[in-house]
DNA sequence: CATGAATGAGTATTCATTCAT
DNA sequence: TATGAATGAATACTCATTCAT
């Protein structure tokens, strides 16, 4: 109590890491519950009763429940995409990158489904927005992944056909095999479904001489 | 009085006819109304009165509002189901009959987004279910698919690889297509789009080169 | 369909009787499930399924529920008082008369412990009614017994007090000891309780020496 | 800062008193309430605007209406049995202690009706309870008064008969003239009533030669 | 800063009654 | 006369948010 005014950087110390850490504890239990239980049925007071806070603290970090569910929903998006990055910084090779990405992208889900399930509810309860949140974020980095297409185009690696093709069919398997893993309860085990889509996705189905057939046609 | 023909007996006679036709107006409606605004923000009451009819009559025909709405998420199915069947139906080759039934299956979404819409709300309502009604339809015609595939790798025409490989790269990626389309509000045209899916699904992205030379290593 | 008009005993005799006994089968089943579900939650539907009968046609014979619910009950009250009539019919001497009265009454009650439950049902759900069906019935047959009190006490057989206080504890003792046995599931039998009543009524339960010292005070 | 005194760690501190007061003021009016309207007809709404609390406000304090109900009635039994303990509690001799029990017993209800009123609402409304409030409460007290009933019999005071035939008699003339004053409104002071069952029970209404009579029969 | 008591808007469902046939 | 399809009024309870302490 003594020196209270010109204790500046001496006494006790305030911890400014306090309220990132609590913060990051809140959205990281609520993304869980909310994913648990669903928007609707996931009830303030028993995220508190949770994190052994009290309601009105979580309004101190949150002006809203919505603010909250969109905040978690967010920090999944980030950490989807540290992961993707991550992932795919380990191979020189661009073909290598992709490969490792898309790894990335299922493996993320695969140990956190609970992100699959904030996308859904997302939509569900806000049905005003815009941009959901996923494709916020899809947006935001799907550049690189155009400019390393075009790059491997120019190579005479991949065919020449539309990047917007190559990126929207592979980003439409992406989310398609993400999204019904988690409502099928799939068991695959992530590496064995990159392994299928990457064969399909870089050598089609047919065989060459189908190819050629049907090249004549189409 | 003697022969009324199809002499009811006593009391008020039923149209035969009339509960399915109402039965269907109220499923179809029900269909827009739980799109429109989410199957939580949904009145009973708003749905009753956009038909002209009460609300009680709604109950004589569902027990539950979620009867109602799982009625209509299953019919929304059982109509997508034979659109998908008449599209391949016209074709005689097989790969036309995919090429056709990926085309009716976008055609129908396109047109009736609403049962794109519906699937997300069942999943955000009712995370009891255990199976989506959405899978557990495909689950139910999937069987088909695997044959024809089966038919045309013994053909030649298609590789030596896992049907269920290709099924479940398909079956993602059509989904993924049609959440992501309806989410993102996509304008592409459902023909371009088949043809895009098609294009990357028969062909692969790899120009011949690269896909020896991967070839190799795999 | 011929001569309609002038058939008038000839021709297939309508049967008047028969809307009589359907509205006592109605009436009847009716106490029943009154009883068994209380008033609000019988459904008339039910009820008429029970019977076999359409809806609307309980309706033909009851304007409202709570009409058939009031006759029901009134039913049950002019049942009681007939078997209560006969009962203190079969002896000469009054206080026999009085004896088996009350017996036929805990009798019918033991017999018929819905209308017990229906005594209930009615004024919860009526508040309004200034009489109860019971009190109402009451009132209309007090005056035989107050005569009866009357002679006894004249003849020197029953103590010189007020009718009213005798017949006002004696009644309420019956009423008290009806709806106690219909609550509380009591097994005496009805005789035995009969016997209990009297025994106090008509001997108090003091000895001689203590009467008469409190007889002294009183 | 130091030495708050009641020290309330962090928060809104809590008036330990505030919530006995409000739930005894919530049970008071809600007996009243439920008396006048009947069960099924009392709007909480209703009775949180009577009290100037929010509706949210009565359901802290109680679970349900429901509830709130029994509750209600069974401040009512305890209320009751207290007065009837004060009342008794008055007097030494144990026939005045009868005396005394019975007045206070009429005496609440006469001032309280709208606990006979409750009695009977609960009945209809909860057709399961096993045991009503009334005579679970009449269970536990009524040892006290076989008790005290023994020993007068010992004493030589009262006649030489089964305690239970006394009190069941006794309790269902209670119950009875309770109930029956309510359902009839009837008017006679509870002082005069107390002396009438009183009558009856300790002398009967036999004379001298009549009790004689029959009791050489029975 | 933290707390939790107080609030009140919002909604699915039942069932008595009517009346066309 | 008998029926049952259609109707719509009526009501408990939850939970996000506020704000006094």
């Amino acid at each position: 109590m003594v020196r209270t005014g010109k204790a500046s950087r001496r006494g006790r110390p305030r911890d400014a890491e306090l309220p990132r850490r609590r913060r990051e504890e809140i959205l990281e239990r609520a993304a869980l519950r909310f994913a648990e239980h669903g928007y609707a049925a996931t009830d303030v007071q028993h995220l508190a009763d949770d994190l052994g806070i009290g309601k009105g603290t979580v309004y101190r970090y949150f002006p809203s429940k919505r603010a909250l569910f969109l905040a978690a929903t967010d920090r999944g998006m980030r950490l989807l995409h540290e992961r993707v990055e991550e992932g795919s910084a380990g191979a020189r090779d661009p073909l290598e990158q992709v490969r490792y990405a898309i790894r990335a992208y299922l493996s993320f889900f695969d140990s956190h489904p609970e992100y699959a399930e904030l996308l859904i509810q997302e939509r569900a309860a806000f049905r005003d927005r815009k941009v959901p949140t996923y494709f916020a974020h899809h947006e935001a980095r799907i550049g690189k992944w155009q400019r390393l297409m075009q790059g491997l185009i120019a190579a005479g690696r991949v065919r020449a056909m539309p990047v917007e093709r190559i990126l929207s069919v592979a980003s439409d398997l992406l989310y398609g095999t993400m999204l019904a893993n988690h409502f099928t309860g799939r068991r695959a085990s992530f590496e064995e479904q990159a392994e299928s889509l990457l064969d399909v996705m870089f050598h089609g189905i047919l065989v060459g001489r189908e190819r050629a057939r049907r090249g004549r046609r189409a």
